[in-house]
DNA sequence: CGCCAGGTTGATTTCGCTCAAGCAATGTGG
DNA sequence: CCACATTGCTTGAGCGAAATCAACCTGGCG
């Protein structure tokens, strides 16, 4: 693999997997030489972190390969999990644009290839292309979405409904249909790390485990679950008062 | 004023007040004068709805005057207040330029002045000055930081601690500081709206302002705030666990 | 082998919610 | 001008969900 060190390795923009679902698929040939001439790419292992909470942000940084948590903590050490990051996504972008430092920090979850575009580079594509800035809008305005859905979630769902969505959400992307609404879905995630995802202690991740199992919504066995019927999963999403 | 029935009026955005402020002092006369043109201007008296979740989103809505909150709502009817918005504020940016509809509502807190743009206007703007969607851009990327950071909080800080946290954002706008690290602050929000924004019920925001009038933090008479001392409530942020 | 991180479980506490009542200010209709 | 609703806010009593504290179990690994 012609490794260094620190694990560098180098990749090429225009055969990436990703190429076709990233912000930069707007670019020309000629500009995505720039972003391949500019980039640098590290491969990382899980649990190793891309960027820190505070860090000066010198660029943005791109997924080729692997998966990525953004995690968030504050002053008494207490961390939730934002967001997954997957193939094809940028990080960094937002502080990058606003000049400042990172406001929260990029960890592997999985084996992972990261390729980080210079400040400079960026700089001057944004102002060559328009469209670029458009990308990262739309992308901004998902994130916010998402976020805003979060704060809506937490604020008013119980744990068992949040657990629910979470993983409602994991299915997507992780998740396969079968027979008569069952699903099997094999996590991305340690417990703990779904835990912090909605914002609850790993003890009460566990006990709302057990609480699906014995109303039998979904069985767990390490990271694989399996849900005998969608529909029973769904009803968890709106308990809130019978009305 | 020349209002008509559903209190239309006119304004000049040359003569606007927050021109300096807005995304869209980055246009230059002639763009300016096409946004003279083609937005329409309303007023709203307090609890007037500007747009509602789920309405389609026909432009983006300018506050030339006033204070509008954001609110979103889950199935169950619970209501958070997202956010507020002052003069200058360009709000439903987002799912304009997603051509989604509006992912949550816009309620006039106070007597406001709204202008609305109509789609082929900022499209027609946007594609004309890349710059106004890099001024979008960092408006939704200071939103994003900001939810994030709400996240946070609701999931790790106790209720004490959102509300300390709450008043003093509040009072970068609306405080007056005095001597010895006096403060007073007098509030946009009723006590409701208070309790939508940190997520609690609002019997929970009477108790907490109790909370804080007996151990000596704040003083609350109607909408009126004195804090004897700001770094009473600073100490307030920092309560989980002494370690 | 011992160590350690991740996970589970139990006992207990606590914070915020629910339900219910009461109060003050404001508005409305007779 | 008074009787009555309405709305925003406060207070109390009781409950319940999740946190905390603590123990223990498991599998992986030096």
């Amino acid at each position: 693999m012609g490794n260094t060190n620190n694990h560098t390795t180098s990749r090429n923009c225009f055969t990436c997997q990703t190429r076709g679902q990233t912000e930069w698929c707007v670019l020309s040939d000629d500009e995505l030489e720039m972003v391949n001439q500019g980039k640098s790419c590290r491969e990382y292992l899980p649990g190793e972190t891309i960027f820190h909470e505070g860090d000066p942000c010198g660029g943005v940084h791109c997924i080729e390969h692997g998966l990525v948590g953004i995690r968030k903590m504050n002053a008494g050490g207490d961390e939730i999990l934002l967001r997954l990051s997957h193939p094809g996504d940028t990080m960094g972008y937002r502080s990058f644009l606003g000049g400042d430092a990172h406001n929260n920090s990029a960890e592997a979850m999985e084996p992972s290839v990261i390729c980080s575009i210079d400040e400079a580079t960026v700089r001057k594509l944004l102002s060559m292309n328009p469209s670029l800035g458009l990308r990262f809008l739309r992308h901004a305005a998902e994130d916010l979405n998402a976020a805003e859905e979060m704060a809506l979630q937490s604020a008013t769902l119980p744990v068992r409904a949040r657990f629910a969505h979470l993983l409602l959400v994991l299915k997507d992307r992780y998740g396969q249909d079968g027979k008569n609404g069952e699903m099997t879905l094999e996590l991305p995630l340690s417990r703990q790390d779904m835990a912090a995802m909605i914002g609850i202690r790993p003890e009460s991740m566990s006990r709302t485990i057990r609480s699906f199992e014995e109303s039998n919504v979904a069985h767990f066995s390490g990271r694989r679950v399996h849900v005998p019927n969608l529909s029973g999963l769904l009803d968890e999403l709106e308990i809130p008062d019978g009305l």
